[in-house]
DNA sequence: TGTACATCAGTGAACGCGCGTTCACTGATGTAC
DNA sequence: TGTACATCAGTGAACGCGCGTTCACTGATGTAC
């Protein structure tokens, strides 16, 4: 055993994070193996003796997106707790915060990646529904039962992901700084965490919202 | 003038026309000039002729999705009247609909590229806010005046956007189509054009939601 | 109508470049004694 | 403790390839007469 245990596991995950980053700023076409192995301290040879391809390392990358809860940094610096029963508006705020709008690099990959992904064969999009699928139920757990809840949570994650990958592809930021602000409006009312009530007495009521199909029925 | 005036342009647009399809399908990156150029009958050494770069094309493709009536083709098939007043719940259930799910090559730009424009210069994001103010503004004149109005328009075209996207990046088509369909209703509600009302009377009553903080006041 | 001509739209070979991938080799490491 | 060794993680030159771009040339066209 020429090298410590645990050498090549450590150096395996800093080239799937340089990778991730890389993606996540730049897309998968546009980051050659030679800039993905700088960011991990290596040069390029030394790739395929721990992937097989380029193809392989993208499906790692998704993979470890969601396993790993390291790599869930979109979360990180708003401190969502997910066993808090309010954890819906935290995700929401998170999801549209300023600090994730401008976080390319540690962005949640629906944000930075979703057409890259749709252009990819089914090992992405497995990956990426396996996340989207995670987003709804943390949503859906935080949403009062009704046969409408379900459609609610997939409503809100599709306007979170939405208002941020909107907002990205704006030239003027104060109109990113607008759409943010109106989802996450428009979502927190959607799923009855809406803050002008619940500042009232310093509580957060969990109702769900009235829609009008609901007050005609 | 060896030939017929009007034969220049005419074949500009098929290379427009050509890239835009190709892009759609591919993104930027992907795409080389020899498809784009095959896509529109031509050989790859006479693309200099018409523009000085790919990029320069990348900004004439963008350019048009918006300018050009005849290429904002994700409103076709669904017959979408831009003079009637009901045309934002047309717009919702056109932009949400399984025919613009499947037609990735004549799909609207936003939900084609939007990660790769995200990824380029100021021209192409200055297209896109483009594109998007204009699709908030054809919404936005379809509801019922208030302070909420803008911000309702945002949001429903956030909530359209990013159905669309995310549903293409699904590997289960029906979770795709289940999204789609959530964020139809849910869009529908938040203009409305809910239209479980409005079948009743056979008119579409316009009227918007009662969201929570509106009820309480 | 038919022929010679000037124009220029389009062709395709060629360029340098960086890509993904391969592989013979180097040299850092822990072990044996 | 120090030396010789076997292992294998990592190096960097080399490969074929397709890219964006250039350019000398071809040949289709409308015009002149």
């Amino acid at each position: 055993m020429p090298y410590p245990a645990g050498h090549r596991p450590a150096v395996k995950k800093r080239i799937i994070d340089s990778a991730r980053r890389l993606f996540n700023l730049n897309g998968f076409e546009s980051v050659s193996l030679q800039q993905i192995m700088a960011g991990a301290g290596l040069t390029h040879g030394g790739f395929y003796s721990y992937f097989r391809s380029k193809s392989d390392l993208y499906a790692a990358v998704l993979g470890c997106f969601f396993t790993d809860p390291e790599w869930k940094s979109c979360w990180e610096g708003v401190h969502v707790d997910l066993t808090s029963t309010d954890v819906g508006p935290q995700v929401v705020r998170a999801y549209l915060s300023r600090q994730h709008f401008e976080d390319v690099e540690n962005s949640c990959p629906m944000v930075a990646l979703p057409t890259d992904v749709a252009r990819s064969g089914k090992s992405a999009k497995v990956a990426f529904e396996t996340v989207f699928k995670a987003m709804v139920s943390v949503l859906e757990r935080s949403l009062i039962p009704s046969g409408r809840r379900h459609v609610t949570a997939e409503s809100i994650a599709a306007l979170c992901i939405g208002g941020m990958v909107v907002a990205r592809t704006l030239d003027d930021r104060g109109l990113a700084d607008e759409l943010r602000g109106a989802c996450t409006e428009v979502a927190l009312e959607l799923g009855g965490w809406d803050k002008k009530r619940a500042s009232k007495n310093g509580k957060l009521k969990r109702r769900r919202p009235r829609l009008r199909h609901e007050a005609a029925a």
